[in-house]
DNA sequence: ACCAGCACTCTAAGCAAACAAGTGCCAAAA
DNA sequence: TTTTGGCACTTGTTTGCTTAGAGTGCTGGT
């Protein structure tokens, strides 16, 4: 997909300053300031004519016949992809930043506060999924008898996140079956995975039910009921108002479609949901999400891990004109910080 | 706080019709517009003093020297107090409505529908503030050992709504003495609200120890962590977005502030508490409120009731130009509709 | 008390001129 | 062959000016 285009160093270089010149100052650069800022001694007209040369390779667009260019999506990717020179983070920016997740215990929590750094520090909005649910361990469950056969499901998982549901029963159970089932389920399945519970609860339907006594039968039909789809994937958005402030992104309904998609979640978990099997950064850049919502926006994006695994992705969202060499680096380190403020020590 | 202003019948027709009128179409109305559409036989001349005299009230303003008037918030203030014919919903639509409550069985669920509903009507922002948890029915705790003496506590208000903490204590206790601790306040307390359980935890505490045995004295003891401000208030919004579709809004960094305003939550649950002591509808203007990012919104609330007993207020957040005679109505009924959904049968 | 008429003010829209920024292209210079 | 200066051309922006329209305030007459 990495495209190469043939450039020779010159267009190159003009081609990043270009990029950067407007990142920087947001107007359509034209060939003088070009000239006066690359770095190269080459007149405006000669510039004229390597910028025609981008402009038919697709990389940077005239808004109009006589104003300076501006990028393209495609002259964003090549730029990221190929030009860019990323400012690492300073050791004691990072110390900086991990203090920030400090007495913080609960992984919503944290998760959270990770979503909030991310859109403090960019003054962009950010976005951090939950981690994944087959990597959330099982640790209790608990059944509370409700009117009309139905149940309420509490259970526990990684320590401390609670979560419930109600669901409907067959048959009425009284407080000493639920006590029961209760405990056969937790002496089991405690300590799994959630989705292996799932597995396993499915499984021992099928078995031969003879191995076990009603109350084991009853305790595994209502897991089963309790455990199928047990949470919908979500995520954590912060500082969705900074986006209020750009310009580029004010006109027209753009905010309007941008927030709905926010508060559909939806199409936003399916682009974040694509980052989970890519290692490190990812950039999504206007209309490459597939999202018209974002056409006018770039998604920044690290998956983050737990234990060498994946289990999340958190990025920020911002306008296709950002500062990349900053968040770029900066989305990968607090991904790698969220990875070990989750890591139970 | 009312004021009359002596106006005469004319006077007062002429203000309703232009009130009116500009909620209807947005622009400034002028005498030539008013003495067509007022349906009195009035020259423009003649309308022109008595507006006049409405500008000198503060009850109208021009823009500029040569514009129609527009009214102030005192205008829409007198409007909504004295001159306001609201249209009263059709039983049809009341069963509309309440139809969409049904199906819905947890409470929490129901004030969102309640929400979403509010916004989707009126096409612009719903809130709900979540019932108050004084009159929150404590039914059941159950707790749950954590590392590091921490302790998770789980408890079940209101048949199916459930919350959790981690508390922090000065013993470890076993899973046995949990569980007997768990029935001990189980037993006792289950039943009451959850403000009543918390003074009868705290007047035990007090209470002579040697009635109770150490186990008791530490169950009490878990209980009065456990319920010690046992949740924040809090409310749901629903249709944010559709006021960005409102032009008077859009101006400047107007939508910022009321966005930001609403992810801080705390200033809306301070206007929104004060509507919680006055029964039916009530309003709010612009500077009204008190809060700057509401300048250009007005709010119109409603208390809702279980029983009788006010628990929480709902209403629309839209721009003041807004349809107040069908929004008041609406409102109301809302209230009614959801103070009954949320009534356990 | 009402209203017709008039002078005045302000806005909105249209238009032309002047200007600025920038391009494309060509022919000359390196 | 590459670079560059020069020139014509395009487009957008600003400014000033004009006209039309809407609306007001005021005055004097009914």
């Amino acid at each position: 997909m990495k495209k190469n285009f043939d450039l020779n160093d010159r267009s190159l270089h003009l081609l990043k300053t270009l990029v950067e010149r407007y990142i920087h100052d947001g107007q359509p650069v034209g060939s003088r300031v070009l000239s006066k800022n690359a770095g190269i001694k080459l007149s405006p007209a000669t510039i004229r004519n390597v910028m025609s040369d981008l402009e038919d390779l697709g990389l940077v667009h005239s808004p109009h016949t006589s104003s300076g260019r501006v990028p393209t999506v495609s002259g964003y990717r090549f730029f990221v992809d190929s030009l860019l020179t990323v400012k690492p983070l300073q050791s004691s920016e990072i110390c900086q930043l991990d203090d920030k997740f400090k007495g913080v215990e609960n992984a919503t929590d944290i998760v959270s506060r990770a979503s909030t750094i991310l859109s403090e520090v960019t003054q962009m909005a950010g976005v951090v999924t939950l981690p994944r649910r087959e990597l959330v361990c099982f640790r209790h469950i608990e059944f509370l008898s409700l009117s009309h056969n139905r149940l309420l499901v509490i259970f526990v998982t990684n320590e401390d996140e609670v979560h419930n549901k109600v669901i409907h029963t067959l048959k009425k159970f009284n407080a000493a079956e639920l006590v029961q089932a209760a405990n056969y389920l937790n002496s089991v399945y405690s300590g799994r995975s959630l989705s292996a519970v799932r597995e396993a609860v499915l499984n021992d339907l099928q078995q031969d039910r003879y191995q076990l006594n009603q109350g084991m039968i009853d305790a595994v039909n209502i897991a089963q009921m309790a455990f199928e789809e047990p949470q919908k994937e979500d995520y954590v958005l912060s500082g969705e108002t900074n986006l209020m402030s750009f310009s580029e992104l004010s006109g027209k309904g753009h905010l309007k479609q941008l927030f709905d998609a926010f508060s559909q979640k939806q199409g936003v978990i399916h682009i974040l949901d694509q980052c989970l099997l890519a290692e490190g950064v990812q950039i999504f850049i206007g209309e490459e999400s597939g999202y018209q919502a974002f056409d006018q926006c770039s998604l920044v994006t690290s998956s983050y891990a737990i234990n060498d695994e994946t289990v999340g992705v958190l990025g920020v969202i911002g306008p296709t004109r950002m500062a990349y060499e900053k968040v770029i680096p900066f989305v990968d380190v607090t991904a790698k910080l969220l990875g070990s403020a989750l890591n139970p020590k």
